[in-house]
DNA sequence: CTGATCTGGTGACTGCAGTCACCGTTCTGC
DNA sequence: GCAGAACGGTGACTGCAGTCACCAGATCAG
């Protein structure tokens, strides 16, 4: 059963008519809640999803070590299983869904054509691997600088940017999965922040100041 | 003056008569020796290069400290340029001939129109962007880990499959600015690998066995 | 030849973060 | 209400790597 047109239209911005029914016949839409696993590391995928709406969460593993790489909001989509998808390799990394959200799954045997043939799909995943590769710089660079402090304080303007809240309800033991360290040095190192008057924690979660 | 055909197709395998010609027309050709800058960060890119021959060396700088991202082979070309390019955003990174290298030089407003227009160049981009993503989750990984050893062991066996070489003539202060470490460390860990019988050091240079 | 520079080898120290052990509080299910 | 889990706070210890100071051999320039 082909999508309704009238629905994905709005999520897909200069996404031109030809190419929206092509899109409504051959993909379809998944809703999902919070916590799912939409793609482990060794997978092979077939289908490439477009975020249309809640948040998808990119990581990476190694050994139960995670490090968090980014975020995917609405419009925007994983290149991990777009180059996973076109050269037939499989993923390096992991995404879960963070919060309830719809995916529009595209086959990538017709995305391969559709890139081709339509400028405006092309120029979305080009800009989705510029705006990773930067946001991947920017991961190196932290890693690289070291300082928890800097990193766990980034991570917190970001995250608060991304959700829109300025009081964040997160566990320690959350944050330290995403920054691929301990929870022990999350507590210290918030402890250490609050000190500064950087941030506040309450017993609604932590205030950035 | 226009480029000869002749010269630049046996360097871009798979590109039609119709685009050479265009390149051939737009694009021109530097020669530069070791150790020339091409790309520094903050700086705006007019002309996006693909290596023809030699080697370039893409890094990352952040306070005097250096971090080595990747190797830019013949037949590749730099998606850092090309995104700074299309998107007319200064570069975050640098770039510099590790090797006397030959660049082809393409007008960055050029590109945009032939990447729509020969999906040959598409897909070299694409193949590009695939390349530097998996390679800098790579160095992500790696930095994560922490392991200076296994960070240095890497190091060496991907240099000397890069540039073909059993013995590499390095300086421990070179080694220690890819790594975006210190001299000192570099030694010490070079002595422990040769311990661990992984590599051997004569006055030649660094052997891996 | 000679002083200067480059290279790398080494010991001592420091600081950060990862780990361990343990404890108190709050929340949850039965 | 109670047991158990989840959460986070803390002190002590450890290990790695970054830094400092210094030295010795090789190489180079004049």
């Amino acid at each position: 059963m082909p999508l309704d047109i009238a629905e994905i239209k709005p999520h897909l911005p200069g996404f031109n008519e030809e190419l929206l029914a092509e899109i409504a016949a051959a993909g379809s839409i998944k809703e999902l809640p919070a916590g799912m696993e939409i793609l482990r590391e060794g997978q092979y995928v077939k289908m490439i999803p477009i975020v249309l709406a809640g948040l998808v969460k990119v990581f990476t593993r190694i050994e139960d070590k995670e490090l968090l790489l980014y975020y995917i909001g609405s419009t925007q989509s994983c290149i991990m299983s777009f180059s996973a998808g076109l050269t037939n390799s499989p993923s390096r990394i992991f995404a879960i869904t963070e919060e309830p959200s719809a995916l529009l799954l595209l086959p990538s045997d017709k995305i391969n054509r559709w890139i081709k043939q339509y400028p405006v799909l092309n120029d979305l995943f080009y800009h989705q691997y510029n705006l990773r590769y930067t946001e991947m710089l920017d991961t190196i660079n932290s890693l690289l600088f070291g300082r928890m402090d800097h990193r766990l304080y980034n991570y917190l303007l970001e995250k608060s940017k991304l959700k829109g809240e300025k009081i964040l309800d997160l566990r320690h033991k959350q944050i330290a999965n995403e920054l691929g360290t301990a929870r022990e040095v999350v507590t210290r190192v918030l402890k250490k922040l609050e000190q500064e008057g950087k941030i506040r924690q309450t017993e609604a979660g932590i205030e950035i100041t």
